[in-house]
DNA sequence: TATTCGTGGCT
DNA sequence: TAGCCAAGAAT
């Protein structure tokens, strides 16, 4: 039952909470996500949030099956050229990530035992990890209670709690949203009848449940509270629903400008990269020119940048290549 | 705080 | 069909 008591109401009268049904919920309905399997180890657990960045599920489950395959301790990563950990990132996007997890990899290889990090601030100071994945990888790798958010829990908790259509742009207030939706908060803040079981539910099993409650707010946001098309009807909180309540207003934020695709800068250096991906080894520049013939200069300059965030190196003969590739001038 | 950084599926 | 959107991080 919930830890929270009715105002005005009678000694026994107890809100539910949305963790009294969320984490029931998800732990009937969760979807079968392979690093949700039993046995999945820590570094699974951070490979998948990192591929999982600003990429949607579907797309990482065969990559994240096969790299684990390949690399299944961050030490393994940490010795592969990093010109191979970009030809296995393939086409997730945003390859920076792959090169900073490759770094992260190294650093836990060498300064952490292999082994990764379970508290959020040395897991922040790691390369690629941020706020919101130094916590997941604390509560789902780690059991922390600690909390997780994503932009499916700023948009769940937007509506269910906060009654909005949409999140808006983050807050450093996010956090503590989602912190008071935990169970097995501040124990003084319990009431009798929890306080009264508590022989059966201890503390450590309310941290628990405070990782299924994270893991459940993002399955919601993921499968029903979705951005568009919310389904509403099949929501297992409906009826705690501040959005609901409130009649489902209409967003009136600001509106987030759209992404532009054709003809930037980031698709003039994923045609580079593709190149160079698929080539066995070192291309010359012209082959590179051949790739964006629209803008000699936007192609020069966005080779130039691959140059400086070392996704692409120069060899000695002036041919270019995937960083780590034998031979080349580093 | 606002931009930049890939890729592809969905409506 | 042309946006819209996706388990963010770094600067």
């Amino acid at each position: 039952m919930g830890t929270t008591t009715s105002a005005g109401g009678t000694p026994t009268a107890v809100d539910t909470t949305l963790a009294d049904v969320l984490v029931p919920w998800f732990r009937a309905h969760a979807r079968d996500l392979p690093w949700r399997r039993p046995g999945t180890t820590p570094w699974g657990v951070l490979v998948s949030e990192i591929m999982l960045q600003q990429t949607p599920v579907a797309r990482v489950e065969d990559p994240w099956r096969t790299w684990l395959e390949r690399w299944p301790r961050p030490s393994a990563m940490a010795a592969a050229p990093a010109a191979d950990v970009l030809r296995a990132w393939g086409r997730l996007g945003y390859p920076r990530r792959a090169l900073r997890l490759h770094a992260a990899a190294q650093a836990i290889a060498a300064d952490h035992d292999d082994v990764v990090p379970a508290d959020v601030e040395t897991l922040e100071s790691l390369p690629g990890i941020g706020t919101y994945t130094a916590r997941a990888v604390a509560a789902f790798a780690h059991g922390q209670r600690v909390p997780v958010v994503d932009t499916n829990v700023r948009r769940v908790v937007a509506r269910a709690v906060h009654g909005r259509a949409e999140a808006g742009p983050a807050a450093s207030r996010d956090l503590a949203d989602v912190e008071a939706l935990l169970p097995g908060g501040d124990p003084g803040a319990r009431d009798a009848s929890a306080e009264s079981d508590a022989a059966a539910v201890t503390l450590a099993g309310h941290h628990e449940d405070a990782a299924t409650m994270s893991a459940a707010l993002m399955e919601l946001g993921a499968t029903v509270c979705v951005a568009r098309g919310p389904r509403c009807g099949g929501c297992p909180v409906v009826e705690l629903c501040a959005w609901q309540r409130l009649g489902r207003p209409a967003w009136d934020g600001p509106v987030r400008k759209a992404q532009t695709w054709a003809g930037t800068d980031r698709q003039v250096r994923g045609r580079l990269l593709d190149v160079l991906r698929g080539a066995p080894g070192p291309v010359t520049a012209e082959a590179l020119e051949k790739a964006w013939l629209t803008d000699p200069a936007q192609r020069a300059r966005c080779l130039d940048s691959l140059l400086v965030d070392g996704l692409v190196e120069q060899m000695a003969d002036g041919r270019f290549a995937l960083p780590g590739e034998a031979g080349d001038v580093g």
